[in-house]
RNA sequence: GCCCAGGUGGCGGAAUUGGUAGACGCAGCAGACUCAAAAUCUGCCGUUCGCAAGGAUGUGCUGGUUCGAUUCCAGUCCUGGGCACCA
């Protein structure tokens, strides 16, 4: 009998099916585990193998924790909203609804190929009303509430509204507008108090810059803009002001910096998102400049202040025209007209190419009244402190090299420290050219300083995050739509009822009047003054974790009870890309659910394993130009050539199957080919898998080929499961000899069973044990490429004891469930085991097996090893030094000298130093 | 430019706290079985000198710490991911 993995696999996927092997409940004496995938979005090019590399590694350690006995919740879904269905509809005319329900049903059918244990009753889809329902709900909490800064939590905008009706703005510790009392507050319009409001909801509107680009009559991602044109058609991109829907986490940076204390995320992880946070200590000042205009500056070096040769406002900034002389205007008017066409990106980004204007005017030092020139340049940007920052050349490089490229005199604050070539950042310098700051140590000074600003009300201490609110509102069709009305320009609520808001059918998904969204060309809608833009493809990914719990609820997004039963995502696979996007996003949302009573837990995510990206190996072919004769890649030298892109799946290693390749396309039919060798090699390189560069490798091939097991476990097997790395099907093979391997322990092709139920010798049993150890510690540690390579030693092992008893592979079956479920359960059942091997109980590993009394001890002279000596475990210090001395091959070493020190680690090894 | 990660044989990768570098697998070479092929099995397999025994050298690069460094430190180069409207 021969292990027929085809037959196998559809027999257990369908036994597994129909005896609902995968449902999960909610009520349950069992502890409880989430294991959660980031899901994925459904793109038309179906999956790759790329996709699943997470979702293995999720499925293995689910099975393991529920052979553990745990109630594991698994699910997958699909983040069904985005660009890409909309984009494919402009350019087809097929609703996004009905092309991502046809790649949903793929992605599916791809998915159960694999054999997941997934609980299919439990999907979720971000684009389905009866999802998005909850998701226009969740906003409108938002919206409704407002961050308490002095309970340090989101409460009701009617606590608000009460505080001010009995207080007035006095009674709120973060008010920063024009103050007003409890009576005034009551005597304003409705309108006056909605725009008082606006400025505490966390899901508020205000105008924001975007991406304009006047010939697509659209918004663009940063990505979409490629040296100030769009990166489609090349038409010109400016900033323009717009009305936008943002989420105030910015009210949250303390609280998403602390709760990162309380995670298991990695440092690099948590690093990235404090860096994105951004937070920093420092204060604001004010530099005057005569007349009623001032400066303010946010820094976090004050203690540099008699450094300042210059200051920079943002171009963006709002005191650009009304300070520019007559005699600069016609340049600074020329320099804003540059910067309008660069991106954020392309501004900080180029830093050899000094760009910058003199606006005419001068602002002076707080201290001394020093006139100092202002400038506007572009590498200061508005989001960012006051947008206006104090140049100190001496100690930060880009204002150095900025002085240096107009010629604006440095003054030297640090001595020596400073060398005139280039900046010198310390703060561990003696200041001097500093009035009252003479003689300090450069970080003692900074304390110094701000205590004299604020005492001189010059300014304040401030502490500032790098992070800005999130913009929350696309110009787009395929989202949700908010469920809003615009009435006198005020934003109002839908009512609970009205939910649902559905997105209507449009004719054309291009974008509406004015740059508004597609929305805005309906009519009705319109009349309705609803809001025209959606919400961006975060919104249904912040909470999604919380819907798997109750999917079906239509009361509420997700039952407390259920909440409270799974708790806290266990644990969260998926890519660094959504390391700062997504993460932060649902980190925010959980919060905010907590402070409202909603859920229990405040951090979504208890642990994050972050998966590497799997890369496309790319193979290109070189046509001579004007030509239809291709030239191997050995030889392209010779010609000029264009390259192009060809399908992997035609070449064989660097080797292209020519005759496959005419029949690629109709284009290749009658080419001719310039061989080397008789062979035609093809270039390569990695890059990103994508359908575009031909490099996608389709799992339903591997899994027809070699079946789902194999597949599973060569995934896991190409190296650890947080690297990057490109994808090469060459090694699938021996993953697949390994449980061929492992099949005739149990069954001869000619012979038929031969596993027997004799009793196991020590030996089998040490080999047996030593995997229950590794293959348990492995798992716990996400380290799946050594657990698999730990199977195959043992299966290596097994055969060369010519062990085939079922006391010792029935417990190596249950280690290997998870990660071959398939293969293992048809063996159990060959066993004679009634249950099924999903629900076995997982082996107990005992030392008593692996004891060993003896070590080869590697033996060094001088660090290098020269010998192996067999000694005693129990040997002490003077035992080994005594007979390693005597040692034929050592005493050759020591050439007659006695040694200065013998190092000894009792179980590690022996190092002789003469 | 800024933030984060990674560089080990022909290839993917392994190596508890600093303690025998190259486990496991792929590819390759030689052999067994076979009419032949497939499958399977056995041996070899970093580079270099050597008939061999054995030696030298070797974890991107340059230094440092240490009896001992792939591992720790400083610097540097290269590759990948992110940088706020791709998901």
């Amino acid at each position: 009998m021969e292990y027929n993995y085809r037959a196998i696999e559809e027999k257990w996927q369908k036994k597994w099916s129909e005896s609902e092997a995968y449902r999960v409940s909610n009520d349950s004496p069992k502890l409880s585990y989430y294991v959660l995938d980031m899901f994925p979005y459904p793109s038309g090019a179906g999956l790759h193998v790329g996709h699943p590399l997470g979702y293995i590694a999720s499925d293995i350690f689910s099975r393991y924790k529920r052979l553990k006995g745990y109630n594991v919740l698994h699910p997958m879904g699909f983040d069904s909203f985005g660009l890409p269905a909309e984009q494919y509809a402009i350019e087809t005319g097929q609703h996004p609804a009905d092309t991502t329900e046809k790649n949903i049903k793929t992605f599916k059918a791809q998915l159960d190929k694999i054999g997941f244990c997934y609980d299919w009753e439990r999907e979720v889809r971000t684009s389905s009303p009866d999802y998005y329902k909850w998701t226009q709900w969740l906003f409108l909490q938002l919206f409704k509430s407002w961050y308490n800064v002095a309970a340090q939590k989101a409460e009701s905008i009617d606590s608000l509204i009460k505080i001010f009706e009995t207080s007035g703005s006095g009674g709120v510790k973060q008010y920063a507008g024009v103050a007003f009392s409890a009576e005034e507050w009551t005597s304003f319009s409705k309108k006056q108090q909605e725009d008082i409001l606006m400025n505490f909801r966390l899901a508020y509107s205000s105008f924001g810059e975007v991406n304009w680009c006047e010939a697509l009559g659209t918004v663009l991602a940063n990505d979409e803009v490629v040296n100030g044109v769009s990166e489609r058609g090349g038409h010109p991109v400016i900033k323009k002001k717009m009305r936008q829907w943002y989420l105030r986490i910015t009210a949250y940076a303390d609280r998403l910096l602390e709760g990162l204390n309380k995670v298991e995320f990695s440092d690099s992880m948590k690093e990235m998102q404090r860096n994105w946070i951004g937070k920093s200590e420092g204060c604001e000042m004010d530099f005057r400049m005569g007349g009623a205009n001032s400066i303010k500056v946010y820094t976090t070096r004050p203690d540099t202040i008699f450094g300042v040769d210059f200051l920079v406002l943002a171009p963006e900034h709002e005191l650009v025209q009304s300070i520019t002389t007559d005699e600069q205007r016609k340049s600074i008017d020329e320099y804003l007209t540059y910067v309008k066409s660069r991106s954020d990106r392309e501004r900080m980004a180029e830093v050899k190419q000094i760009t910058g204007c003199f606006t005419g005017a001068y602002a002076e030092n707080p201290f001394n009244g020093k006139k100092i020139p202002v400038w506007i340049a572009e590498y200061v940007l508005a989001g960012y402190g006051t947008g206006a920052i104090m140049a100190v050349p001496c100690g930060d490089q880009r204002d150095f090299l900025f002085a240096k490229h107009f010629n604006i005199p440095i003054t030297n604050i640090i001595g020596s420290h400073f060398n005139g070539n280039e900046a010198n950042p310390t703060k561990e310098a003696i200041l001097e050219n500093s009035d009252f700051l003479n003689g300090l140590l450069m970080k003692d000074a900074i304390k110094v300083a701000i205590e004299k600003v604020e005492s001189l009300g010059m300014g304040k201490r401030k502490i500032n995050y790098k992070m800005r609110d999130a913009g929350f509102s696309r110009q787009r069709y395929w989202g949700e739509p908010f469920p809003i009305k615009w009435e006198d320009g005020i934003a109002v609520a839908l009512e609970e009822s009205q939910l649902p808001l559905e997105l209507p059918h449009v004719e054309k998904y291009g974008p509406g009047p004015e740059g508004e969204g597609p929305l805005a060309n309906i009519e009705s809608w319109r009349n309705e003054k609803l809001e025209t833009s959606t919400m961006p493809g975060y919104a249904g990914s912040s909470w999604y974790f919380l819907r798997y719990m109750d999917p079906k609820n239509n009361q509420t997004f997700c039952d407390r009870k259920a909440s409270d039963y799974w708790g806290q995502v266990d644990v969260y696979i998926g890519g660094t890309e959504h390391a700062v996007g997504h993460l932060l996003y649902s980190r925010m949302w959980t919060k905010v659910l907590y402070d409202l009573g909603f859920i229990g837990f405040d951090e979504p995510f208890k642990k994050l394993v972050n998966q590497g990206m799997i890369q496309g190996s790319s193979r290109f072919v070189y046509r001579v130009k004007g030509t239809n004769t291709f030239v191997s890649a050995g030889l392209k030298d010779q010609h000029e050539t264009d390259e192009l892109h060809v399908d992997v799946n035609l070449v064989d290693g660097m080797e292209l199957n020519m005759e496959a390749f005419k029949k690629w396309k109709p284009d290749f039919a009658n080419v001719d080919f310039i061989v080397e060798n008789e062979k035609y090699i093809c270039g390569s390189e990695v890059e990103k898998m994508s359908k575009s560069k031909y490099n996608t490798v389709n799992p339903d091939d591997l899994v027809l080929k070699y079946g789902a097991d194999t597949f599973r476990m060569y995934e896991m097997f190409l190296g650890p499961i947080e690297q990057s790395k490109p994808w090469d099907t060459k090694g699938i093979e021996g993953v697949h000899r390994f449980l061929r391997k492992l099949w005739r322990l149990f069954n001869d092709d000619l012979k038929g069973k031969v596993w027997n139920e004799e009793k196991a010798t020590d030996a089998e049993l040490k080999v047996l044990h030593r995997t229950i150890k590794k293959i348990e510690s492995d798992t716990e540690n996400f380290s799946f490429n050594t657990a698999v390579s730990a199977f195959m030693v043992c299966v290596n092992e097994l055969g060369e004891l010519k062990c085939s008893k079922k006391e010792v592979l029935e417990k190596l079956l249950i280690l290997l469930t998870p990660y071959a479920p398939h293969i293992a359960e048809e063996l159990w059942s060959q066993l004679g085991n009634h249950g099924s091997v999903l629900d076995a109980a997982y082996p107990v590993f005992e030392n008593k097996y692996l004891v060993e009394t003896n070590k080869e001890y590697p033996v060094s002279v001088n660090g290098k090893v020269r010998t192996n000596i067999n000694i005693s475990l129990s040997a002490e210090q003077s035992e080994v030094e005594k007979v390693v001395l005597e040692d034929a091959v050592i005493q050759k070493w020591l050439e007659g000298k006695s040694p200065k020190k013998i190092i000894f680690v009792k179980g590690k090894m022996v190092n002789i130093v003469i």
